[in-house]
DNA sequence: AATGAATGAGACTTCATTCAT
DNA sequence: AATGAATGAAGTCTCATTCAT
């Protein structure tokens, strides 16, 4: 309700993360983001000290969203499969919506803010969120006999990178037919499921 | 006959390859790479007609030494579990080996060259090869009856993704301690592995 | 209030100007304008997005100059032949006083501003200016009976092209001495004046 | 008929023309001729000293052609009013035909070769082969009668101005159709005719 | 007669940033 | 809180020309 007169500091987030959706990482400078919201030059360095601090709040929000597409409250109710599966279509499906902030936040060779995707707030709160989703729901499973037994960390950033793969993939080879796109993501979730369950009876 | 004497298109080469190992994609420059070389910067212009040219060859050596250092020759023989083990720790051995270059070919949102991943030789053919290795292992270990059945391409293309999520992962956050980083590919191979795996009695 | 202190986007036009009237069109660089304004290079992209639009800005008030030395604003008062004759000794004594100036606006094959020249204010409505006088001037004359009957403005054309080609050859060879150019200004309002005149029994 | 075989040096000027003919005197580059040729660029230099001496060399072929197109030999034989109109005529209808030589062959501000119009052969003997069929010609008119009497060089001179100014005219707005281009010049030459002819009163 | 390789100068333009107002 | 003006550095690329072979 306040959209309109928000403050300068977030139009001109705003702005910087609609470049970067639209024209992607390279094209973001400070030139376009004060022409996008209407400012001088100069009255962004008023909001932030820097472009590298610009950008790392834009990557910062990226994330949140990011994270609230994921977090949708209900990953506690269902079964760890289920909601492992449908955590890993979220996150996917973020990045088919918005592949360029998804290339923007997670694969772009960020500069000084290579680091600062692991630095800077409130990215790592947040991304600590997804992987708590993550190592909880994948504990929970193993606790309840689902899934075989393993260090549940480590298992989680196992299925992370995995999921990870198929976003960045898909978020670079943007033209994919939605059909296929799907069979991709569901046997990468099958792949996943079989390869965490328990009542298997030889190890590769 | 040393690299000394080399011709002057593959030193441009190595000097842009080294800076892109470096210092990264964003650092790459035509000045730079000159002054590197040892050579003016109208001279780099004989032997590469663009920006674009140099660097679409970087990222094609680039390909091609990833290729090799997956292809030994010997992926005909084992068992297609212990060959596709394999393939995956060569993969993500060579992101460790040399992360930057691994991020500057297959993370960048290389510009005009986004799409000249798939487009410009010899990275096509090397990178396809990738794939067949990956997509024949999996086709014979389907055959074999070692895999459960499905859809080969289809199939590679997940695994190729967990794989590239791992190695790009392990790429970026460059700190890990080698155990760490073992115990990590170890469960990845081994949750993919098993994903794969015949025998396995409900679905996800 | 005087030189001094005018605006910068003043001070590099009058620069560019001076440059292409001293050495002519293809030392006209942005440097060149820089370095005599007392200014950096990338200042002069506050003031003008371009070469193309300093330029075009240049000419533009050549244009204005040119007409303005025309315009005396008395072309309504006196005999025809009189204003005519008077209006193309200015026009030539123009070419005379700034050649270079001239050839820049007039003679140059300028790049995308060829058309430019048609397109661009203030250069459009000046021109017209210019023509406006001369076929103005002419169709009164065919009113009044002094010139032969004819279509104003294909006659205006016909003879501002032997006034401009005269000005043209005068802002090249540029030694001539002043009696001889007097000389031959005078021949060609003759040769005109005497070509538009009534009373002329037979045609050519 | 040697045309196949023919020297270096004639291909590099015909191919040196072909780019000003096509793309105009700006992009005229040594490169760009050396290509066209299929020679290095090292290799002009075997035969041109200099980038402005292939300049005027092309000038002076230009000037050879427009001088060729216009002396058909037949300029002693008519009435003078009609040989000057067909001069005429030809002149107007090179640079109708080939506006871009025209151009950069008088029109441009030719840098070094400015003056160069003056002092290179063969273009000077050539040049004053036209003025030389515009001055006896004019010559002829005052001393048969049909001309009124006057200096006929600078007569010439002034003829010569008022053609030249129309030919560039035509050669810099190109999209006239060929009816109204017409119309212009054949009142141009009615009133240099008029202008030049006996038979009249009153002076200007 | 010709070439491949190289060069130094210069072209236009964009960038992030600062500073006085 | 904001602006207009400016800057220094850097960016890619093209040019005419030279020189050893």
């Amino acid at each position: 309700m306040e959209a309109e007169a928000e403050g300068s500091a977030s139009r001109i987030l705003a702005a910087a993360a609609e470049i970067l959706a639209d024209e992607g990482y390279e094209a973001l400078s400070m030139r376009k983001v004060a022409a996008r919201v209407g400012l001088s030059q100069a009255a962004i360095y008023r909001h932030y000290k820097d472009k590298a601090e610009l950008l790392s709040s834009v990557i910062g929000a990226g994330y949140s969203r990011l994270a609230g597409s994921i977090d949708k409250g209900d990953y506690e109710a269902g079964r760890p499969e289920t909601v492992l599966a449908e955590g890993i279509r979220r996150y996917v499906d973020f990045a088919l919506d918005s592949p360029r902030l998804f290339r923007a936040i997670l694969l772009q060779d960020l500069g000084p803010a290579g680091k600062g995707i692991e630095a800077f707030s409130p990215g790592v709160s947040r991304r600590r969120k997804t992987f708590e989703l993550l190592s909880s729901t994948i504990a929970r499973g193993m606790a309840e006999g689902g899934f075989s037994p393993g260090d549940p960390e480590l298992t989680a950033q196992a299925v992370w990178a995995a999921m990870f793969g198929l976003a960045a993939r898909l978020s670079i080879e943007t033209e994919l037919d939605r059909s296929r796109i799907e069979a991709l993501r569901e046997r990468e979730i099958e792949i996943i499921l079989r390869g965490l369950s328990a009542g298997q009876g030889e190890k590769a």
